[in-house]
DNA sequence: CTTGATTCCGTACTATAGTACGGAGTTTAT
DNA sequence: ATAAACTCCGTACTATAGTACGGAATCAAG
């Protein structure tokens, strides 16, 4: 329950410190009141937006995103899950084009058999044949 | 085999005219030379490098890695494909991460069950929890 | 109470991957 | 032969997500 100092917070958050203040400065955090004369106190209120900051950008959610579920807020959790369930497509999409992807390397890395020609390279042909 | 302008060559490759130019300024593609008076033609060299830069993006490939495997070219047929390797690796494992992102969202999203309620929610908390 | 570490603040810079623009020259179609 | 479309070129701007820097103020420890 201890009031945090910037760079405590940005360890507890797994952020760093001049990414907090980039975060505060495009208004994705807002800055604790700063006493008269003084540092700024983080309080745990802080910290949770932090980790939450920080937990969905390591789910996908870019920025901008995440700036627009804050501003939903608890009050809004239907529009939340709606954001959430759009991101999951996102996710689901994103899964199945890299499984294709990761097929065609295979294929293009098998169609190398053990090459030691070292000339015509088939990954190379493939990769610029016409479809 | 008919020469083509940029924009030719562009549409063909699936590219934007600026784009290419892009390319030719980071050094990505070569301008095929410039008969002393009028425009650059491309030849189907110079498609199949487009064409190439072009699947490879699709494939993940970052226009740096692009560029270390055209300057490799087809002499490298096994440095190629090591690289190739390492970026199905690195697909497999974007996979695998996805894939946990996409249990966590629907784990949220399913939290939420049907909250009427608006408020609490279940996927601001969850995600701002300490682990 | 001095020294060293932190914080604050604004500004500038980085990387990646482009997109846009303006003016001049060139081609193509009518 | 002239107008519309296209090309060339350099420069500047965009978006996203930070990172770095320098000086002044403040805090914490010995």
């Amino acid at each position: 329950m201890a009031k945090l100092t910037i760079s405590a917070a940005a360890k507890r958050a797994g952020i760093g410190v001049e990414t907090i203040r980039y975060y505060q400065r495009i208004g994705l955090a807002q800055e604790p009141e700063k006493p008269v004369t003084g540092y700024r106190s983080y309080t745990n209120e802080d910290l949770k937006i932090l980790k939450f900051i920080q937990r969905a950008k390591q789910l996908g959610f870019s920025l901008a995103e995440i700036k627009t579920m804050l501003s939903l807020g608890e009050a809004n959790c239907n529009q939340t899950k709606q954001l959430a369930s759009s991101k999951l497509d996102d996710v689901n999409r994103k899964i199945k084009d890299l499984t294709a992807i990761a097929a065609t390397l295979k294929d293009l890395i098998e169609s190398c058999g053990d090459n030691k020609i070292d000339t015509n390279c088939p990954i190379i042909d493939a990769m610029s044949e016409d479809e």
